[in-house]
DNA sequence: CTTGAATATGAGTAAAATCATGATCGCGGA
DNA sequence: TCCGCGATCATGATTTTACTCATATTCAAG
């Protein structure tokens, strides 16, 4: 299961919200101000998959923690920001923070944060990760269990924007707009024929990840 | 694909995140100050997915707006705060807003949270009791005890109607005006078949909770 | 309270309509 | 010329509709 590290300066935040967290299942690992926080992280580095920070810490606060976190991972982030705070939303997002939440905050509604950003991130594996399908946007290379797959401009915008959100539906007319562009006019079955086309060349990963929802549209599976 | 009322005296911000809005996808439908938009939701309550309204707006302003749709519905609602005002965020919360963001913001930001936010609660459980019937509109899938079942459009869109209303008589005029559409001809008993199909494909839950009213028409009956 | 006519619904089947696929072809730009 | 792209088409698959007949429900008359 998935290890969360929190770190806030008071004792009953951490301890509210780790008992929430453990009790979906989650394990926990507390830091009591920002300097601990970022130790802790380069410690266990490899093993925490979230990290929840509170923004007034002593020490270093909870945006330098974030920064320097992704200065070494992609882990997501999360960050608590008092009410009364000035604060600069922005800043949380520039900072590298994935999403945040306002005390005083429910824990129910911090719980399904998480799981939300676990589910993404673990999903967008294949972006980042050593899974079986990357890409890099860079070289405009999609390289499936490390072999390179050429794939035309169209091939690769439309397994892209699958990508970018695995599991949803995205009807002809959508990619057609986003890929096309809005003022496409022609067949909107060509769609079918640059799926086809990919369905190819990716073989098996294509067949199996690349569904049609019938009377929609396509997406691509999570697994 | 969703559809989400947006309210703010200001005609640039309107357009603003309506041009973004639009781009990935979504329908937007705007309202200039509270009155607008409490009438506005009033009448298509049912089409409306999201709302985001802005606190500062003549008439009714956004908190009270707020509070007036939470007398009607769950649809989640972002507020949009002006960061120089003096504003308490826990009587957003306590008017029950699911997020907010604050003027300036970064449409980018706004888009994201938007997504999270039907993410969240288009994929939550319907029906407050049991979490065993789940819809995820984006993946179009639906889940009966965490496994998928496999349905076809009418199907989909008939359990998704019916579930609107869990309690509520559907005749199948209705349901045949909603989905079909109202130009549809053909035999009123086609529906028959479809929520036949329903109860199979979902089993006990089906046999259950899927309920004729003899004479009238069909309903989700709650527990 | 029972019966039976009238009506409504369920189950099953088969036909019809719709949709997706993969192969193929021609166009036009590099 | 080659290659990416868009279009078309035959084919098969899936979904939707229509229809039949058995069963269930309602309601009023006996």
């Amino acid at each position: 299961m998935s290890k969360i590290m929190i770190a806030d300066d008071e004792q009953k935040i951490r301890k509210l919200v780790c008992d929430f967290l453990k009790n979906v299942g989650y394990e926990t690992l507390e830091a009591e101000d920002g300097d601990e926080a970022f130790a802790l992280f380069q410690k266990h580095e490899d093993d925490i998959d979230l990290v929840i920070l509170d923004i007034m810490m002593p020490g270093l606060n909870g945006w330098e923690v974030c920064k320097e976190i992704r200065a070494l991972s992609d882990v997501p982030v999360i960050m608590l920001t008092a009410r009364s705070e000035e604060f600069d939303e922005l800043l949380g997002y520039e900072s590298g923070a994935d999403d945040y939440v306002t005390k005083p905050f429910s824990p129910t509604i911090l719980v399904k944060k998480v799981e939300a950003l676990l589910r993404r991130t673990k999903s967008a594996a294949y972006l980042g990760g050593e899974k079986d399908l990357t890409f890099n946007h860079e070289a405009h290379e999609v390289r499936l269990n490390g072999q390179e797959i050429e794939l035309t401009l169209k091939e690769y915008n439309i397994l892209k924007k699958l990508l970018e959100n695995p599991g949803r539906v995205y009807s002809r007319e959508q990619l057609l707009d986003s890929i096309w562009g809005y003022d496409y006019v022609g067949d909107i079955r060509t769609v079918d024929s640059h799926i086809a086309r990919l369905r190819t060349k990716l073989g098996d990963w294509g067949n199996r990840r690349l569904k049609t929802v019938y009377g929609i549209g396509y997406k691509l599976e999570e697994e």
